[in-house]
DNA sequence: CTGTATGGATTGTTGAACAATCCGGCAAGG
DNA sequence: CCTTGCCGGATTGTTCAACAATCCATACAG
């Protein structure tokens, strides 16, 4: 063995991690429009001009450009060669697919949280969180927390690469919402089958627990479907 | 009915398709680039100066930048605030997650292929396609149509975003390969492995197909890790 | 009502410029 | 010998101004 000289122990400077790295312009305009956009203020199918955007951000064409390119492969927004770029409207056809990958995927992550008592407790509170902001009539934090739970679930599959389609799912899912405008029956239906689920899960019931997760997610898709084309 | 006037019939430019949509200069760079880093011309870790990539490209550094961009959200190259971009480089843990992702997803494509001779038949294609290149000694085939098999399993399940997630998977994967400097037992063992499970598949023995395709996963990311760390 | 000009607005792309930051080497010091 | 601090060149981050290409709305003619 080779004769190491004393240095400082590794361990002790291991858990400083990135720095925070901080971050370029472009990517913080692309933050402010993700934020934008997820919340609703910007609504699917208005137009981003980059003269305007730059001037709202105090930041010049070319950076914002920057910010446009990364935000349209997040599919957040949609870029036509010398059209412009606008916020991505949600096709009747991208909410079947969504289902149906969420049909196909969730039933893992319901499997996974199985036996774990620390996964069901995460689904629970949850839970606890869409029926209290419901009593409060706060129906915009009612599809927050459903997001959540569906999120929570899938995150049992311990994959990263399956948590980060999810993310960009759920993102899309948000962009369907904003242009339905009745939040309560959009989100309250859901409260209780989510506890039925989770109630399911806990209980052992895997089987129970699927089909009412399948269950819901057929409903949820009609229904959105239905409001699509008003 | 409306009296619609009778026009051209829909049809008949039907198969125009977009116009071929064309494309913007900084699309087409970052097309050029990650063809590079997908064929293995770019090796992980390199550097891709702003001002090289523009003058080989014969485009401004803003345009490149902009590609740059695209290409960091796909996860080929990485982005470092004043340092540059780099192509990605593909670390251990990135491996495992990848695996255990394809663990989790392509035993749902195994049981949508069962009952479908046409995806049963394109699987099949892919492992003659394999074994002639494998006869050829064109390693770096057998890996495309090893990729291809994969790629086509997932597609059963009838979820393009589910198949987005593959392609981008896979092209990581790719990114893994480059790294490895022996094709030939990077790929031979799974030539066989393929033929075998779309075999148990044809035979109805679904049970089996998936046994097989686990195995051949666990063994492949095993020996994607041995040769990651040399 | 359909088709065709026309002009203004917007995007696509470039080149140059400058500050901020990083990297490698080199000297000073223990 | 190893560390530390400092310097200068190279590279990135960002802006600005300019121009061509393209789109869009409007007006006009058939």
């Amino acid at each position: 063995m080779v004769a190491v000289p004393a240095r400082v122990p590794e361990d002790a400077v291991a858990g400083l991690r990135t720095l925070s790295g901080r971050s370029s312009t472009s990517e913080q305009a692309a933050d402010a429009l993700r934020r934008h956009i997820t919340e609703g203020l910007l609504r699917p199918g208005a137009q981003l001009r980059e003269e305007a955007v730059a001037a709202a951000l105090g930041i010049s064409r070319n950076t914002v450009r920057e910010a446009f390119r990364a935000l349209s492969r997040e599919g957040l927004v949609e870029h036509t060669l010398h059209r412009g770029v606008f916020v991505r409207r949600i096709s009747a056809a991208d909410v079947v697919d969504i289902y149906r990958t969420r049909r196909l995927l969730e039933p893992l992550g319901l499997r996974a949280v199985a036996d774990r008592p620390r996964a069901v407790a995460a689904l629970t509170q949850t839970v606890t969180a869409a029926e209290t902001a419901a009593r409060a009539g706060d129906w915009a934090a009612v599809g927050t927390a459903d997001i959540v739970f569906h999120r929570t679930l899938v995150d049992a599959c311990g994959s990263d690469r399956l948590g980060r389609l999810f993310d960009q799912l759920f993102a899309e899912l948000r962009l369907a919402f904003a242009v339905i405008d009745e939040p309560r029956a959009l989100h309250e239906p859901y409260v209780g089958r989510n506890g039925r689920i989770v109630r399911f899960v806990a209980a052992g019931r895997a089987e129970d627990a699927c089909a009412e997760l399948d269950a819901y997610l057929r409903d949820a898709e009609a229904q959105i479907l239905a409001a699509l084309d008003d």
